[in-house]
DNA sequence: CGAATCATAACTATTGAAGTTACATGAAAC
DNA sequence: GTTTCATGTAACTTCAATAGTTATGATTCG
Protein backbone atom coordinates (compact mmCIF):
# COMPACT_ATOMS: atom_id res chain seq x y z
CA UNK A 1 0.00 0.00 0.00
CA UNK A 2 1.00 3.50 0.21
CA UNK A 3 3.38 4.45 2.85
CA UNK A 4 1.38 5.72 5.93
CA UNK A 5 2.29 9.11 7.03
CA UNK A 6 -0.82 10.17 9.14
CA UNK A 7 1.78 10.22 12.20
CA UNK A 8 3.86 12.61 10.48
CA UNK A 9 0.92 14.72 9.19
CA UNK A 10 -0.79 14.89 13.04
CA UNK A 11 2.60 15.93 14.34
CA UNK A 12 2.92 18.78 11.66
CA UNK A 13 -0.48 20.19 12.29
CA UNK A 14 -0.31 19.70 16.39
CA UNK A 15 2.89 21.95 16.20
CA UNK A 16 1.32 24.19 13.62
CA UNK A 17 -1.62 24.79 16.04
CA UNK A 18 1.26 24.67 19.35
CA UNK A 19 2.62 28.36 17.30
CA UNK A 20 -0.62 30.25 17.84
CA UNK A 21 -3.24 31.40 19.86
CA UNK A 22 -7.11 30.37 18.91
CA UNK A 23 -8.19 27.47 16.54
CA UNK A 24 -6.58 26.70 13.27
CA UNK A 25 -9.25 25.63 10.57
CA UNK A 26 -8.89 22.25 8.40
CA UNK A 27 -8.02 24.79 5.23
CA UNK A 28 -5.35 26.39 6.82
CA UNK A 29 -3.68 22.71 7.76
CA UNK A 30 -4.65 21.49 4.43
CA UNK A 31 -2.38 24.43 3.33
CA UNK A 32 0.36 23.63 5.84
CA UNK A 33 -0.04 20.41 4.78
CA UNK A 34 0.04 20.95 1.38
CA UNK A 35 -3.21 18.28 0.99
CA UNK A 36 -6.70 18.93 1.10
CA UNK A 37 -9.32 19.62 4.44
CA UNK A 38 -11.19 16.57 4.41
CA UNK A 39 -7.91 14.85 4.99
CA UNK A 40 -7.43 17.04 7.66
CA UNK A 41 -10.93 16.51 9.11
CA UNK A 42 -10.55 12.92 8.79
CA UNK A 43 -6.65 12.02 10.30
CA UNK A 44 -7.11 15.04 13.49
CA UNK A 45 -10.55 13.21 14.01
CA UNK A 46 -8.74 10.23 15.52
CA UNK A 47 -7.48 12.82 17.90
CA UNK A 48 -10.74 14.22 19.02
CA UNK A 49 -11.55 10.71 19.52
CA UNK A 50 -8.23 10.28 21.63
CA UNK A 51 -9.37 13.35 23.45
CA UNK A 52 -6.32 15.51 22.63
CA UNK A 53 -7.74 18.10 20.27
CA UNK A 54 -11.48 19.13 19.78
CA UNK A 55 -13.20 20.89 16.82
CA UNK A 56 -16.07 23.38 16.72
CA UNK A 57 -17.90 24.20 13.90
CA UNK A 58 -18.86 27.55 12.41
CA UNK A 59 -17.29 30.85 12.64
CA UNK A 60 -14.33 30.98 14.81
CA UNK A 61 -14.68 27.42 14.94
CA UNK A 62 -11.66 25.18 13.99
CA UNK A 63 -9.05 22.52 15.75
CA UNK A 64 -7.76 23.37 19.02
CA UNK A 65 -5.30 21.06 21.06
CA UNK A 66 -6.66 20.21 24.25
CA UNK A 67 -4.12 18.19 26.03
CA UNK A 68 -0.31 19.10 27.53
CA UNK A 69 2.38 19.42 24.91
CA UNK A 70 4.43 18.01 27.39
CA UNK A 71 2.48 14.91 28.05
CA UNK A 72 1.45 13.70 24.71
CA UNK A 73 4.02 11.46 23.28
CA UNK A 74 4.28 9.97 19.62
CA UNK A 75 2.97 6.55 21.12
CA UNK A 76 0.08 7.99 22.26
CA UNK A 77 -0.43 9.33 18.73
CA UNK A 78 0.59 6.34 17.09
CA UNK A 79 -2.37 4.62 19.37
CA UNK A 80 -4.49 7.32 18.62
CA UNK A 81 -4.54 6.64 15.04
CA UNK A 82 -5.40 2.80 15.68
CA UNK A 83 -1.80 1.45 16.15
CA UNK A 84 -1.54 0.77 12.07
CA UNK A 85 1.00 -1.77 11.05
CA UNK A 86 4.77 -0.18 11.30
CA UNK A 87 6.22 -2.66 8.60
CA UNK A 88 5.82 -3.04 5.06
CA UNK A 89 7.72 -6.17 5.43
CA UNK A 90 5.97 -10.06 6.61
CA UNK A 91 4.90 -13.17 7.01
CA UNK A 92 3.06 -14.78 4.58
CA UNK A 93 0.89 -16.74 6.11
CA UNK A 94 0.34 -15.94 9.73
CA UNK A 95 -0.73 -19.37 10.92
CA UNK A 96 0.55 -21.82 8.82
CA UNK A 97 0.67 -26.01 8.96
CA UNK A 98 3.81 -26.34 7.80
CA UNK A 99 6.70 -27.02 9.76
CA UNK A 100 9.16 -25.06 7.77
CA UNK A 101 7.41 -22.00 7.56
CA UNK A 102 6.08 -22.09 11.30
CA UNK A 103 10.30 -22.12 11.35
CA UNK A 104 10.85 -19.32 9.15
CA UNK A 105 7.97 -16.79 11.01
CA UNK A 106 9.55 -18.02 14.63
CA UNK A 107 12.66 -16.31 13.48
CA UNK A 108 10.69 -13.15 11.85
CA UNK A 109 8.36 -12.38 14.20
CA UNK A 110 11.13 -12.54 16.96
CA UNK A 111 12.85 -9.87 15.18
CA UNK A 112 10.04 -7.98 13.98
CA UNK A 113 9.03 -7.73 17.97
CA UNK A 114 11.92 -6.44 18.80
CA UNK A 115 11.96 -3.71 16.30
CA UNK A 116 8.92 -2.71 17.14
CA UNK A 117 9.43 -2.78 20.98
CA UNK A 118 12.08 -0.45 20.42
CA UNK A 119 10.43 1.80 18.16
CA UNK A 120 7.34 2.09 20.24
CA UNK A 121 9.84 2.25 23.12
CA UNK A 122 11.32 5.65 21.63
CA UNK A 123 7.71 7.03 20.27
CA UNK A 124 6.80 6.73 23.96
CA UNK A 125 9.99 9.24 24.70
CA UNK A 126 9.49 12.02 22.65
CA UNK A 127 6.80 14.26 23.36
CA UNK A 128 5.24 17.29 21.89
CA UNK A 129 6.84 19.75 23.79
CA UNK A 130 10.26 18.28 22.71
CA UNK A 131 9.06 18.92 19.49
CA UNK A 132 8.10 22.47 19.42
CA UNK A 133 11.58 22.91 21.55
CA UNK A 134 13.38 21.80 18.44
CA UNK A 135 11.18 23.71 16.23
CA UNK A 136 12.30 26.82 18.08
CA UNK A 137 15.73 26.00 18.20
CA UNK A 138 15.81 25.78 14.63
CA UNK A 139 13.76 28.76 13.97
CA UNK A 140 16.05 30.95 16.01
CA UNK A 141 19.14 29.27 13.92
CA UNK A 142 17.35 30.18 10.69
CA UNK A 143 16.78 33.97 12.25
CA UNK A 144 20.58 34.62 13.15
CA UNK A 145 21.51 33.27 9.57
CA UNK A 146 19.31 35.62 7.82
CA UNK A 147 21.08 38.40 10.20
CA UNK A 148 24.41 37.42 8.69
CA UNK B 1 0.38 -1.34 -1.41
CA UNK B 2 0.38 -5.31 -0.15
CA UNK B 3 2.36 -6.21 2.46
CA UNK B 4 5.77 -7.85 1.35
CA UNK B 5 6.02 -11.44 1.59
CA UNK B 6 9.06 -11.84 -0.17
CA UNK B 7 11.65 -12.66 2.72
CA UNK B 8 9.65 -15.02 4.47
CA UNK B 9 8.79 -16.96 0.52
CA UNK B 10 12.44 -17.31 -0.03
CA UNK B 11 13.45 -18.30 3.35
CA UNK B 12 10.66 -21.13 3.32
CA UNK B 13 11.53 -21.79 -0.43
CA UNK B 14 15.15 -22.43 0.75
CA UNK B 15 14.17 -24.53 3.63
CA UNK B 16 12.28 -26.55 1.48
CA UNK B 17 14.82 -27.12 -0.93
CA UNK B 18 17.67 -27.53 2.35
CA UNK B 19 15.73 -30.51 3.25
CA UNK B 20 16.14 -32.68 -0.04
CA UNK B 21 19.03 -33.66 -2.41
CA UNK B 22 18.75 -32.60 -6.44
CA UNK B 23 17.17 -29.38 -7.76
CA UNK B 24 13.46 -28.37 -6.62
CA UNK B 25 11.22 -27.22 -9.98
CA UNK B 26 9.28 -23.94 -9.59
CA UNK B 27 5.87 -26.13 -9.59
CA UNK B 28 6.93 -27.54 -6.77
CA UNK B 29 8.07 -24.94 -4.65
CA UNK B 30 5.36 -22.82 -5.74
CA UNK B 31 2.91 -26.20 -4.54
CA UNK B 32 4.88 -25.23 -0.93
CA UNK B 33 4.46 -22.06 -0.81
CA UNK B 34 0.32 -22.28 -2.41
CA UNK B 35 1.13 -19.54 -4.86
CA UNK B 36 2.07 -19.27 -8.68
CA UNK B 37 5.16 -21.13 -10.28
CA UNK B 38 5.64 -17.07 -12.00
CA UNK B 39 6.04 -15.60 -8.62
CA UNK B 40 8.45 -17.74 -7.73
CA UNK B 41 10.53 -17.72 -10.43
CA UNK B 42 10.21 -13.96 -10.36
CA UNK B 43 11.31 -13.71 -6.68
CA UNK B 44 14.25 -16.34 -6.50
CA UNK B 45 15.48 -14.65 -9.83
CA UNK B 46 16.71 -11.98 -6.85
CA UNK B 47 18.81 -15.15 -5.01
CA UNK B 48 20.17 -16.62 -8.38
CA UNK B 49 21.59 -12.37 -9.11
CA UNK B 50 22.76 -12.66 -5.66
CA UNK B 51 25.00 -16.04 -6.27
CA UNK B 52 23.13 -17.80 -3.20
CA UNK B 53 20.88 -20.16 -6.20
CA UNK B 54 21.39 -21.72 -9.19
CA UNK B 55 18.20 -22.61 -11.74
CA UNK B 56 18.83 -24.71 -14.65
CA UNK B 57 16.40 -25.25 -17.58
CA UNK B 58 15.08 -28.71 -19.09
CA UNK B 59 14.46 -32.15 -17.90
CA UNK B 60 16.18 -32.54 -14.00
CA UNK B 61 16.21 -29.06 -14.20
CA UNK B 62 15.34 -26.56 -11.15
CA UNK B 63 16.43 -24.69 -8.45
CA UNK B 64 19.58 -25.77 -6.24
CA UNK B 65 21.09 -23.74 -3.23
CA UNK B 66 24.71 -23.20 -4.26
CA UNK B 67 25.71 -21.29 -1.01
CA UNK B 68 26.58 -22.40 2.31
CA UNK B 69 23.59 -22.66 5.01
CA UNK B 70 25.63 -21.44 8.34
CA UNK B 71 27.19 -18.03 5.75
CA UNK B 72 23.71 -17.14 4.09
CA UNK B 73 21.60 -14.86 6.94
CA UNK B 74 18.37 -13.37 6.42
CA UNK B 75 20.45 -9.63 6.08
CA UNK B 76 22.12 -11.27 3.13
CA UNK B 77 18.35 -12.37 1.83
CA UNK B 78 17.30 -8.77 2.29
CA UNK B 79 19.98 -7.25 0.41
CA UNK B 80 19.59 -10.04 -2.33
CA UNK B 81 16.05 -8.90 -2.34
CA UNK B 82 16.63 -5.07 -3.16
CA UNK B 83 16.65 -4.37 0.12
CA UNK B 84 13.13 -3.55 0.02
CA UNK B 85 11.69 -0.53 2.39
CA UNK B 86 11.06 -2.25 6.08
CA UNK B 87 8.89 0.71 7.26
CA UNK B 88 5.01 0.88 6.20
CA UNK B 89 5.48 4.19 8.31
CA UNK B 90 7.08 7.65 7.51
CA UNK B 91 7.39 11.21 6.93
CA UNK B 92 4.93 13.02 4.72
CA UNK B 93 7.64 14.66 2.28
CA UNK B 94 11.10 13.62 2.59
CA UNK B 95 13.02 17.28 2.38
CA UNK B 96 10.69 19.70 3.40
CA UNK B 97 11.48 24.02 4.04
CA UNK B 98 9.32 24.01 6.59
CA UNK B 99 11.07 24.36 9.92
CA UNK B 100 8.14 22.34 11.68
CA UNK B 101 8.58 19.56 9.35
CA UNK B 102 11.87 19.45 9.21
CA UNK B 103 11.77 19.17 13.26
CA UNK B 104 8.94 16.34 12.88
CA UNK B 105 10.64 14.35 10.33
CA UNK B 106 14.39 14.51 12.38
CA UNK B 107 12.65 12.62 15.01
CA UNK B 108 10.89 10.15 13.66
CA UNK B 109 13.82 9.64 11.28
CA UNK B 110 16.23 8.73 13.96
CA UNK B 111 13.53 6.45 15.75
CA UNK B 112 13.01 4.67 12.36
CA UNK B 113 17.04 4.24 12.23
CA UNK B 114 17.47 3.22 15.41
CA UNK B 115 14.34 0.32 14.87
CA UNK B 116 15.79 -0.47 11.38
CA UNK B 117 19.13 -0.74 12.47
CA UNK B 118 18.04 -2.80 15.25
CA UNK B 119 16.49 -5.48 12.53
CA UNK B 120 18.90 -5.55 10.35
CA UNK B 121 21.06 -6.19 13.36
CA UNK B 122 19.29 -9.27 13.85
CA UNK B 123 18.69 -10.24 10.23
CA UNK B 124 22.69 -10.56 10.13
CA UNK B 125 22.70 -13.31 13.14
CA UNK B 126 20.13 -15.64 11.76
CA UNK B 127 21.29 -17.66 8.86
CA UNK B 128 19.50 -20.13 7.19
CA UNK B 129 21.25 -23.26 9.27
CA UNK B 130 20.04 -21.79 12.19
CA UNK B 131 16.58 -21.86 10.74
CA UNK B 132 17.07 -25.60 9.42
CA UNK B 133 18.17 -26.41 13.04
CA UNK B 134 14.93 -25.02 14.35
CA UNK B 135 12.67 -27.14 12.03
CA UNK B 136 14.64 -30.38 12.56
CA UNK B 137 13.67 -29.49 16.50
CA UNK B 138 9.95 -28.80 15.47
CA UNK B 139 9.73 -31.99 13.10
CA UNK B 140 11.31 -34.53 15.93
CA UNK B 141 8.78 -32.75 18.40
CA UNK B 142 5.55 -33.36 16.12
CA UNK B 143 6.88 -36.98 15.56
CA UNK B 144 7.03 -37.67 19.14
CA UNK B 145 3.78 -36.13 19.53
CA UNK B 146 2.54 -38.64 17.00
CA UNK B 147 3.64 -41.59 18.90
CA UNK B 148 2.02 -40.59 21.87
C1' DC C 1 -30.89 34.58 6.76
C1' DG C 2 -26.23 33.66 5.40
C1' DA C 3 -21.47 32.81 5.76
C1' DA C 4 -18.06 29.95 7.93
C1' DT C 5 -16.81 25.58 9.43
C1' DC C 6 -16.89 20.77 10.58
C1' DA C 7 -18.98 15.83 9.42
C1' DT C 8 -19.39 12.36 6.37
C1' DA C 9 -20.38 9.56 2.35
C1' DA C 10 -18.84 8.13 -1.92
C1' DC C 11 -16.11 8.09 -5.00
C1' DT C 12 -11.02 8.06 -7.76
C1' DA C 13 -5.85 7.91 -7.68
C1' DT C 14 -1.76 5.88 -6.12
C1' DT C 15 1.64 2.28 -5.30
C1' DG C 16 4.05 -1.92 -5.38
C1' DA C 17 3.62 -6.82 -4.42
C1' DA C 18 1.04 -10.84 -5.77
C1' DG C 19 -1.22 -13.43 -9.05
C1' DT C 20 -2.25 -14.84 -13.93
C1' DT C 21 -1.78 -15.68 -18.90
C1' DA C 22 0.89 -16.29 -22.81
C1' DC C 23 4.77 -17.25 -25.28
C1' DA C 24 9.77 -17.69 -26.06
C1' DT C 25 14.08 -20.20 -24.91
C1' DG C 26 16.98 -23.88 -23.73
C1' DA C 27 18.21 -28.70 -22.25
C1' DA C 28 17.62 -33.48 -21.84
C1' DA C 29 15.18 -37.79 -23.24
C1' DC C 30 13.74 -40.67 -26.74
C1' DG D 1 15.13 -33.92 -34.47
C1' DT D 2 11.07 -33.88 -32.22
C1' DT D 3 8.94 -33.98 -27.84
C1' DT D 4 8.83 -32.80 -23.19
C1' DC D 5 10.17 -30.43 -19.23
C1' DA D 6 11.73 -26.50 -17.27
C1' DT D 7 13.10 -21.62 -16.79
C1' DG D 8 12.79 -16.49 -18.61
C1' DT D 9 10.04 -12.77 -19.26
C1' DA D 10 6.55 -9.52 -20.80
C1' DA D 11 2.12 -7.84 -20.01
C1' DC D 12 -1.51 -7.70 -17.84
C1' DT D 13 -5.15 -7.93 -13.55
C1' DT D 14 -5.94 -8.05 -8.59
C1' DC D 15 -5.34 -6.39 -4.03
C1' DA D 16 -5.10 -3.35 0.02
C1' DA D 17 -4.79 0.79 2.41
C1' DT D 18 -3.79 5.67 2.41
C1' DA D 19 -4.35 9.97 -0.04
C1' DG D 20 -7.03 12.94 -2.62
C1' DT D 21 -11.53 14.82 -4.47
C1' DT D 22 -16.39 16.05 -4.89
C1' DA D 23 -20.69 16.77 -3.02
C1' DT D 24 -23.95 17.39 0.50
C1' DG D 25 -25.57 17.96 5.13
C1' DA D 26 -25.32 19.89 9.86
C1' DT D 27 -23.93 23.61 13.23
C1' DT D 28 -22.69 27.94 14.93
C1' DC D 29 -22.52 32.78 15.07
C1' DG D 30 -23.13 37.45 13.46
Amino acid sequence: MKRDSRLSSVLHALLHMAERDGPMTSDALAKCLTTNPVVVRRTMGFLRDAGIVTSDRGHAGGWRITADLSVVTLRHLHDALGEPALFAVGNRNEAPDCLVEQAVNAALDQSFAEAEALLLARFGEITLADLAADFAVRYAARLKQKDL
